[in-house]
RNA sequence: GGAGGAGUAGCGAAGAGGUCAUAACGCGGCGCACUCGAAAUGCGUUUACCAGCAAUGGUACGCGGGUUCGAAUCCCGCCUCCUCCGCCA
């Protein structure tokens, strides 16, 4: 969530935010006029580009109650504390009088009906609230100045190489076809027990997706420091709220029926939910909370999308890395949980880069992120496997997190919250499987797994 | 699932229709004094949120309702925790 007092003193920065955001269409007839006015070019960044320009003219329909909103609960605001602070004097006096045993009764005349008055209006007032919270809880976090303009990840820019993607000699297989031949993977027992975008792995296959997991959490504890945290997978929706998933993303979600659970599309819901409602002590800051966690994702909408192997399923295995930091330190600790992040790629020695996304591919929370993309032969390409992403204040905000000084007169303050995974298992599974491939199709386990493996040296 | 008990500041805890909600009292935190320094001691200070330029005003005693001129206090429903029983890994 937004800070109202931020987009009120700042609504031109606030309106561009939004145009990078997406959220200005391009058929709405003024921007339609604004965009012809200047030559009305083809491609989407480019008229993206000119409404931002203009973003004192340009329109973001969906924003446009919000003012109205604002001010109308404040009226109410200012309404009702006048009343209640009248009955708070009238029923001062009642009491001082009842004391010194003066009569009273003429003056409890009237109160009745200023009483259900202010009833009348708070409950206005809560009303009017919530449609402006609501439209508040709608509305994406603002992308930090050195976020990419862009539609979708065509924009996205890369920022580092790391490694080489070996040449093979030979026709590389895919992890699907690796899998079934080394007997370490199983789709189609996988549907018949639950269906589409599930696995199963086995033996050894199971074997290393437990090794990769203790490798990853050993790694984020005893190098980087992390403390290790192990949260419930079903959350409430006051949870999912202050992360950012509700109210708007309710349909990526599997829902638990008759109750309101949730299975965790991630542990960043949990784990940056574990400090909800509090006040850290600043001189605690950075605290860094590393979680296994299995993931659930109800995929609506990705139909046709990596329908072949693991990269996409309904229910995964991630490691995932979380900070709660002062605001001035916080772009400083995403390079460094990123480059934690990184590091887990390294020493498993897979080649990846790592791009900073666009404004319009990121998160609806995020105000910066930056992906992992691992190397995958089998597609010739870079595959995200890891999202680490700065918040800013906006998960803060939703979820009551924040942290003050000790001394006697220190004012509180939202912190920053930021996560990224460290890494998905499954895709660090299948990554490995067709990077360490032989002609043979047997695999070597990476150096850093055999002591996880119980010196195992290959898959065969 | 059944029976009891409890939820008030960072913690413990008082308050039992109005004059005791910033909220007694104790601990802790912070500052100062004393000290070479520390401990001990003494003094001061220490809730959060909302509206407002400010002065100031408002809200909050687990949550939601009700009774009343007025509710932390009385009534109803819910949640969480504790104890016992049942069931269970």
């Amino acid at each position: 969530m937004l800070d109202i007092k931020w987009i009120r003193s700042n609504p031109e920065l606030f309106k561009a935010a939004m145009i990078k955001r997406g959220l200005a269409a391009f058929d709405h007839p003024t921007n339609k006029a604004i965009l012809e006015k200047n030559g009305n070019p083809e491609e989407p960044v480019k008229k993206m580009a000119i409404l931002l320009e203009h973003a004192s003219e340009a329109v973001v329909e969906k924003i446009l109650p919000l003012e109205d909103l604002d001010k109308k609960r404040r009226e109410m605001i200012a309404e009702v504390e006048k009343l209640q602070a009248e009955r708070n004097t009238a029923n001062k006096e009642i009491a001082r009088k009842k004391a010194a045993k003066e009569p009273c009764e003429d003056l409890f005349a009237g109160m009745k009906q200023m009483s259900n008055k202010i009833k009348e209006l708070e409950k206005a007032l809560e009303e009017q609230d919530s449609q402006f919270t609501e439209l508040l809880m709608n509305i994406p976090n603002a992308p930090h100045e050195s976020v990419p303009l862009g539609f979708d990840d065509k924009s996205n820019v890369e920022v580092k190489r790391w490694g080489t993607p070996k040449e093979y000699g030979f026709e590389v297989k895919d992890h699907v076809d690796l899998g079934a031949n080394l007997g370490i993977l199983d789709f189609d027992r996988a549907a018949k027990i639950s269906g589409a975008r599930f696995s199963i792995l086995t033996g050894n296959g199971a074997r290393m997706e437990r090794a990769i997991m203790n490798f990853m959490l050993d790694t984020h504890t005893q190098k980087h420091g992390y403390r290790e945290v192990e949260p419930p997978v079903i959350v409430n929706s006051s949870s999912l709220k202050g992360t950012g998933q509700l109210p708007k993303f309710k349909e990526d979600l599997f829902k638990l029926e008759g109750y309101d659970y949730w299975l965790i599309p991630t542990a960043e819901v949990p784990v940056t939910n574990y400090y909800a409602q509090e006040i850290l002590k600043e001189s605690d800051l950075p605290i860094k909370l590393t979680a296994y966690t299995p993931c659930f994702r109800s995929e609506a909408g990705s139909y046709g999308k990596d329908t072949r192997g693991m990269i996409r399923q309904h229910q995964f295995d991630k490691v995932e890395l979380v900070k709660f930091t002062k605001p001035e330190d916080s772009y400083k600790e995403l390079e460094l949980l990123r480059d934690d992040a990184e590091d887990i790629l390294r020493l498993l020695g897979l080649p990846y880069r790592v791009v900073c996304l666009s404004s319009m591919d990121m998160g609806f929370s995020a105000a910066k992120t930056f992906d992992l993309e691992v190397w995958l032969p089998s597609q010739k390409m870079y595959r995200e496997i890891s999202s680490c992403s700065n918040f800013e204040d906006f998960q803060a905000r939703r979820a009551g997190i924040r942290y003050k000084g000790s001394e006697a007169k220190a004012k509180t303050n939202l912190v920053h919250t930021l996560n990224g995974s460290g890494l998905a298992i499954g895709r660090t599974w299948l990554a490995i499987l067709e990077n360490y491939q032989d002609e043979g199709g047997r695999i070597y386990i990476p150096d850093v797994l055999q002591p996880y493996m119980g010196g195992l040296t290959h898959l065969e």
